[in-house]
DNA sequence: TTCATCTTTGACATGTTTGTCAAAATTGAC
DNA sequence: GTCAATTTTGACAAACATGTCAAAGATGAA
């Protein structure tokens, strides 16, 4: 091999990542992503051949931050500690970020599909999948089992539409106390007090 | 007055709403509400001024139609019922459109803000708040209250969130069926079974 | 040091979008 | 019918986007 990359590939994508959570797929250019990394355009589409392909692999980044960050938060047996420490992170998730915040990425990507093409929508998807399968695993304790409202999996799949609802209300009022507020009652709800343990 | 308009307002602004709906604002052109409405661009320009205020104008008719069939659905004074007819329509409402649906068009524009504008983000908030307070004027009553796992305003709350989540999902997979399912779950959750009169 | 290989660079070709405008066409009011 | 107000039309200018490529530059391996 000679004719070495110039270019550091971890800042780089950690860029490219930054750009796209901030602006979407689409209204993203490889202009943004070349500003934003320092790397001319050029060298950007001789290493990854197109927007899409570096959009793969920033996604791929955040995808693991993602699960594991719920996979920490969901570590706690109690479910109700779990499901509180799920929403406030995937709260914080959504809320940081520059001067007014980035929102949702998964949520961002989902919206623009089918537009955005069939491999997005194929990752998109799986990390949708991969989050209900934790929570649904977490829910699936005979302990959980006990105070829950309704089944482990719908209790899943409801959690997971409900944070997906957080990230479309977070982008028209960019207030994340509300949203914690919100998901205190839902975790309310979901684990109603007749049946906690005292 | 003289030089009277040629098009037809009324299916100038259904046309733009459609396509507004199917791509989104920022992804609709002038061009493809032109060749939508079979007006010419400049004609556009001078009717409008921009793309925004005809995309303001069309949402106007967006979001009086959707208030409506909140406010029917909403009719039935038993919550279950209504909440039940509230998400039918809600699901319906974004399931419906071309060959590979539409979506929300209020959820889709929620998620370009704040790019989209100073101006479009208060409408949609205004569209927003509205339908919560629908909703939570129907869960006031005295038999609500009783049946609900939660206050009104929460349970509005959550409700509205819980529709945007379902928007998002409509999007990730394009199933009625399963967002028909997950929203009879979250109802049934909101007014657990054992405060149902039998 | 040489060289084959890969990367970087800047320019190019192509297409899209926005918004403007002068000229032509239209039409209600008189 | 005339005319003044308004709309329509098609062209224009200016940005911005994508993707390609030849030439120049860099570097590991021999």
């Amino acid at each position: 091999m000679a004719g070495t990359r110039q270019f550091d590939e971890e800042a780089l994508l950690e860029a490219a990542l930054e750009t796209f959570w901030q602006n979407g797929f689409a209204a993203t250019s490889m202009i943004d992503v070349a500003e934003a990394t320092g790397v001319q355009r050029g060298s950007l589409y001789n290493a990854y051949g197109d927007k899409e392909q570096l959009f793969l692999l920033a996604f791929e980044r955040y995808s693991g931050r993602f699960l594991d960050s719920v996979r920490q938060a969901l570590s706690n047996p109690d479910p109700a500690v779990a499901l509180t420490a799920l929403f406030k992170g995937v709260v914080a998730n959504m809320s940081k970020g520059g001067p007014s915040s980035r929102g949702c990425l998964t949520t961002k990507t989902a919206i623009e599909l089918p537009l955005a093409g069939k491999a997005i929508e194929a990752r998109v998807k799986r990390l949708i999948e991969d989050f209900t399968a934790l929570i649904r695993d977490a829910l699936s304790t005979p302990a959980a089992r006990r105070m829950l409202s309704c089944e482990p999996d719908v209790a899943a799949d409801l959690a997971v539409t409900f944070t997906r609802g957080l990230a479309v209300m977070e982008r028209a009022y960019r207030n994340p106390r509300h949203l914690e507020k919100m998901s205190e009652q839902f975790v309310r709800i979901l684990l109603p007090e007749g049946k906690r343990r005292r």
